[in-house]
DNA sequence: AGCACGCCGACT
DNA sequence: GTCGGCGTGCTC
């Protein structure tokens, strides 16, 4: 039987009729009309979840996206189920800054919001509850008390008697949730509700801040009430997290919500327990480790202002904030930010816009920033603070580099480097051999004198663009403009025979360290072996202090302090020195630089040893003679000239098909689309269709065309101009497509 | 994205 | 003789 009585229409006046306007997690760019359910209250729905039937016979949940006339609605029409929020979940600032996150990705109203919720909220379910319950002694269990048996029970109530207990606590008591139940039966504690602790705790005092850290949270707390980005641009060591600390008590002495985002592996437990020693109030964390009870509850504690600070991955910039009052992003230029699937955000540029709509200051730390960020800085968009002095007495390490052309490498590692390894593990040190990955599209590289090759067609005296290895290492292939080429037999630099794919694997290299040294712990962590997010903390807690080996990639790169490390070995930075992503050299100075601040930390100078093939790169002495910050001007230049962001502006539209015929196909119709939607064709560069190597599913190939524009606006414009033609195009349903908006990577 | 409807192979 | 492969079409 239907539920709903449909509304009838009736003959008599009923004038304004509404529809409710439903966006719905679907790829479909359009909203849904309903009818709104019998009964209705008759207030806002704009920001409600609703259920609605939807398809033959299936049912989604939904938010409203906005109420209308019913005479501008299409034929029949359905009516929404059921309201599932008296007010609205979702409103105000944070609705805004998804319907610009929409719109600025070019995705669906509804798969912004979907993505905008955690599970449970997403799937309709109410709003958790998040009041802190606890246990009390009921008046039954005080009279009781004195004459109860020894045992668990009876201990607790004792404890109870002092005072209630709240459950986080009673869970850490052995036995102690069974002991409440059985009081509970006889009656003698009862569950109850405890008041909101939001009164900050005990706060322990930090460090005494140095001049610099000092100046700079000056700025930030006179940022304060409005939208300000402060780019906190500090070496290693130089006390960050101390400045984000000072303008996070203020904001909370101001009774206001603080927000810190952190990259994926930033979020270790001694993270949160420095922010809850250092705050003295609660401090929530969000993480990708979290149930989705838990996330809910969080996303609940954020919304109704109970949670004051919130350290979170990526999907935390999506918590609503009633009372703001700050947000930092630590390690701004961490790519861990960008969403690679579904929408495809970036949690530090959506964090900007919802500071901006938030009127709150946004801090932006990094030691290596990214090149928008500080171009941002240089423009004056952003203001600039800079932490020169590293606090405490670490040093820099000492860095050399190993020319490795003509030796014999094993697994990739010259006979140079096992020499310094087997010094450091014989002085009791611990050493990090560190891979550079930049994975799959390997560069073809001479052995002997260097050579890389490189597409004739692209490269310029200032940018090389190079070409990578396809068709199983007999098929050279551009990544610009496509162009193929044989793989040449021998080098024609030299003419040697040593021509060769980059790429030693983490595993090949575990393997010739433990044939190297047996009698020595080597320790692989990769994401491989480290499938659970605890798992890298506790094989490093393992690893301890003792001499050993650790193999790994970018994982390492931060986190835990190995106090032992006294050697720093980085391989594989020839990949990174002439790879096809125009962002490939950024990657490597920053992954450098990090890597030489973990050398930095232990008792001893730590060593750093950089093996590559172009012991003379403009990039490895730039770093090496002026550190990140002279890199980076050197770097910005060479972007400008050669039409790459931060100077220009970027789209990536992918699309994979069984066969590459159907994804190009698709691919042209876009392009086509995309050129009748510019008015001049100075607004919108568009290469390809392009091979993207590896493919994401067996069976399938990739193609991508991308966009470049040197006016944001007009990229966004010839989207939304060609965004239908292409939705609409019978093309479109035979391949699987995706846009992306500022692409981090290429490929 | 789901989910149904719709025409051609190896199974009870 | 059916169960089921996923092609293609639609969703207020």
């Amino acid at each position: 039987m239907p539920p709903v009585p449909s509304s009838e229409p009736t003959a008599a006046a009923a004038p304004s009729r509404t529809v409710w306007q439903v966006a719905l997690p679907i790829p479909l760019p359009r909203l849904f009309d309903y009818l709104p359910p019998a009964g209705d209250d008759g207030s806002d729905p704009v920001g409600c979840r609703v259920r609605v039937p939807f398809g033959r016979n299936g049912e989604k949940v939904g938010v409203v996206a906005a109420v209308a006339d019913a005479d501008a609605a299409p034929a029949e029409l359905k009516t929404v189920a059921a309201r599932l929020d008296p007010a609205p979940l979702l409103h105000g600032e944070l609705l805004d800054s998804l319907r610009w996150l929409a719109r600025y990705t070019h995705a669906p109203l509804g798969e912004a919001l979907a993505t905008a919720l955690p599970g449970p909220l997403r799937h309709g379910e109410p709003l958790p509850d998040t009041r802190r319950w606890g246990w009390r002694l009921s008046e039954a269990g005080a009279t009781a008390l004195a004459a109860m048996r020894a045992g668990r029970p009876r201990e607790l109530a004792e404890r109870l008697a002092s005072g209630p207990l709240d459950e986080d606590t009673l869970g850490t008591i052995d036995g102690a949730r069974a002991a409440a139940r059985s009081l509970e039966k006889r009656g003698l504690a009862e569950r109850v509700v405890l008041a909101a602790s939001r009164a900050p705790g005990a706060a322990s005092a930090g460090p005494t801040l140095n001049a610099e850290q000092q100046a700079a949270v000056d700025t930030v707390l006179a940022a304060r009430d409005r939208f300000q980005p402060l780019l906190l641009d500090g070496v290693t060591g130089s006390g960050k997290t101390e400045v984000y600390l000072h303008a996070i008590a203020d904001c909370l002495a101001r009774g206001r919500q603080a927000l810190v985002l952190v990259p994926e592996i930033g979020l270790t437990p001694q993270t949160l327990a420095r922010f809850r020693a250092r705050l003295g109030v609660g401090v929530h964390a969000l993480h990708s480790g979290l149930a989705d009870g838990e996330r809910a509850r969080v996303w609940a504690a954020a919304a109704r202002g109970q949670a004051r600070v919130v350290v979170g991955t990526r999907s935390a910039v999506f918590l609503p904030l009633p009372e703001p009052g700050l947000i930092v992003i630590d390690e701004e230029h961490d790519g861990s930010f960008k969403q690679l699937d579904g929408i495809r955000y970036h949690a530090r540029d959506f964090a900007l816009v919802r500071g901006k709509a938030l009127a709150v200051p946004v801090v932006l730390g990094s030691a290596t920033p990214s090149l928008e960020s500080l171009r941002n800085a240089q423009l004056g968009r952003y203001a600039h603070l800079r932490l020169r002095q590293r606090a405490g007495a670490a040093r820099p390490p000492q860095v050399r580099v190993i020319d490795v052309r003509k030796r014999p490498l094993d697994a990739g590692l010259s006979p140079e480097l096992f020499a310094a390894i087997g010094r450091a593990l014989d002085a009791g040190g611990q050493v990090l051999v560190f891979k550079n990955r930049r994975g799959y599209a390997p560069v073809l590289l001479c052995h002997d004198c260097g050579w890389s090759a490189q597409c004739p067609r692209c490269s310029t005296e200032l940018h090389g663009t190079p070409m990578t290895v396809h068709a199983g290492g007999r098929r050279l292939q551009c990544h610009h403009c496509g162009a193929r080429q044989r793989v040449p037999d021998a080098c024609p630099d030299c003419g040697g025979l040593s021509l060769q794919p980059q790429g030693a694997g983490t595993e090949r290299i575990e393997d010739a360290l433990k044939a190297r040294f047996p009698d020595t712990r080597v320790v692989r962590i990769d994401r491989g072996s480290t499938q659970r997010r605890d798992a890298m903390e506790r094989l490093l807690a393992e690893f301890g202090d003792a001499p050993g080996i650790l193999v790994g990639t970018q994982m390492l790169a931060k986190g835990h302090d190995l106090a032992g490390l006294t050697l720093v070995a980085v391989v594989g930075i020839d990949e990174g020195l002439f790879s096809a992503d125009f962002r490939a050299p950024e990657k490597l100075a920053q992954l450098l630089i990090q890597v030489a601040g973990r050398a930095g930390r232990a008792q001893r100078p730590g060593e750093v040893l950089l093996q590559t093939h172009h012991p003379d790169h403009p990039l490895l002495a730039t770093l090496l003679g002026g550190g990140y910050h002279a890199f980076a001007e050197a770097e910005l230049p060479l972007r400008e000239a050669a039409g790459f962001p931060p100077s220009t502006h970027m789209a990536m539209l992918r699309a994979e098909a069984r066969q590459v015929e159907i994804a190009e196909g698709f691919l042209r119709i876009a392009r086509d689309a995309l050129r009748d939607a510019c008015d001049d064709d100075t607004a919108l560069e568009i290469s390809g269709p392009l091979p993207a190597p590896m493919p994401r599913r067996a069976g399938y190939q990739r193609a991508q065309l991308l966009l470049t524009a040197p006016d944001r606006r007009r990229l966004h414009a010839a989207l939304d101009a060609a965004l239908p033609t292409i939705h609409a195009a019978p093309e479109s349903r035979k391949v699987r497509w995706s846009l992306d908006v500022d692409p981090i990577d290429l490929y």
